[in-house]
DNA sequence: TTACTTGTGTGACATCCATCACGAATAAAG
DNA sequence: CTTTATTCGTGATGGATGTCACACAAGTAA
């Protein structure tokens, strides 16, 4: 398939001169899992529009703790680096390659150009921040009202939605997406299991509710 | 002061024309403090341009609990109802005036022309967007990772930067605004006040560090 | 003044969760 | 098969903070 079509597939509706433009100026690069596409701090200069493969972005602290914010697939944008302003922000989360990914990189200057130029453009792109935003609201409500418990349920539905009802994570690993610690959630797993919400395996669990 | 220079100083930058549709269409409301302007579920019917007066918005869960996001100025508009799409969508937050306020409220469907008819417009929302999903990040990264004596800090400076020195609070408005209790906010606070960072009143409270 | 309301201070206790300690289960390597 | 590394299970303990109980202080109304 060729890199246009897929482009029209993925990200339907755009203008004809958007998709040249696009392609021309966009530059497709891959990136193995567990690459690091984006870190805190680091000075935006390009967008990343994902053609295949899942991103992850989640938070950071100072003390190297995480924090899972949302997944970014193919036919999505980083709306983080969607800035359409001239002095380049930096950035306050991280993204990371959860499988082998290839993509899109966009210089931010055609930002700009392409938000005054393409109606299609403009409304992508607040397409992708209102979603986002929507997103970041929900981990808030979690955060802020809910237990670990309740939590770690909305984090694996998230998980299963995004990878199916089997899914590849250790405790540990949910753990750091949680700012939690491995026991905690083995615990609560454990207790998931018993009311034949999941079935725990090794490096993995099957979601079995709903 | 008209309507139009008003407009003009609180949201600089945009076309005649849009300056003209605004005052056309926008219809100027006011609400007293205290007043609901929008609620957890409501379906969004128009957008709100803040000409006087603070907005608060908040996360609101089922037990009636409430965490504060952030404020709404004067030259501001409410992003979350800010959509660009026919089907309006439900909002997630709550929306209160915490002083006597002043806004316009525009109907949704104006948004869509006028994006895709002013160009200073669809960088306004993107703008909007953008700066409110920064500090979405923030209260993510304060919740997710610090304490609360680390939250309320970064709590008071908010409202310090907002209100002035002297800010009206009592300590139960803190502990809501934070979904704690009033004892905890009461004993963080005693502390604070013992290091000299700040002076406790009735009612109030005065901000002295820095 | 007296009574009443509202806001604040503080100890005692309970709960959630992080951490520590250790052992068991599973997979991979020798 | 034996050894080793990784992952998981589980009790014990402690810290942060929510909850309860109650006293006191500062206004407000009668």
């Amino acid at each position: 398939m060729s890199t246009r079509s897929e482009l029209n597939q993925l990200f339907p509706g755009l203008e004809e001169g958007l998709y040249e433009e696009i392609l021309r100026y966009g530059e497709i690069r891959e990136a193995p899992a567990g690459a690091e596409l984006l870190r805190v701090g680091q000075t935006i200069r390009s967008t990343m529009l994902v053609l295949e493969g899942i991103v992850k972005l989640y938070q950071e602290s100072d003390e190297g703790e995480e924090y899972f914010i949302y997944h970014i697939q193919p036919g999505q944008a980083c709306a983080v680096s969607m800035v359409c302003s001239y002095h380049a922000e930096q950035s306050q989360v991280t993204a990371r390659a959860l499988t082998d990914i290839r993509y899109l990189a966009i210089p931010l200057q055609y930002m700009d150009k392409w938000l005054s130029q393409y109606k299609s453009w403009h409304y992508f792109v607040i397409r992708s921040y209102r979603s986002r935003y929507d997103e970041l609201l929900k981990t808030i409500h979690e955060i802020a009202f809910k237990n670990m418990d309740e939590r770690l349920e909305f984090y694996l539905r998230g998980q299963v939605k995004q990878m199916g009802k089997q899914v590849k994570l250790t405790h540990q690993e949910i753990a750091n997406d949680l700012n939690s610690s491995r026991e905690v959630i083995s615990r609560l797993m454990k207790k998931m299991e018993k009311n034949g919400w999941i079935i725990i395996h090794r490096n993995s669990f099957e979601w079995i509710r709903d």
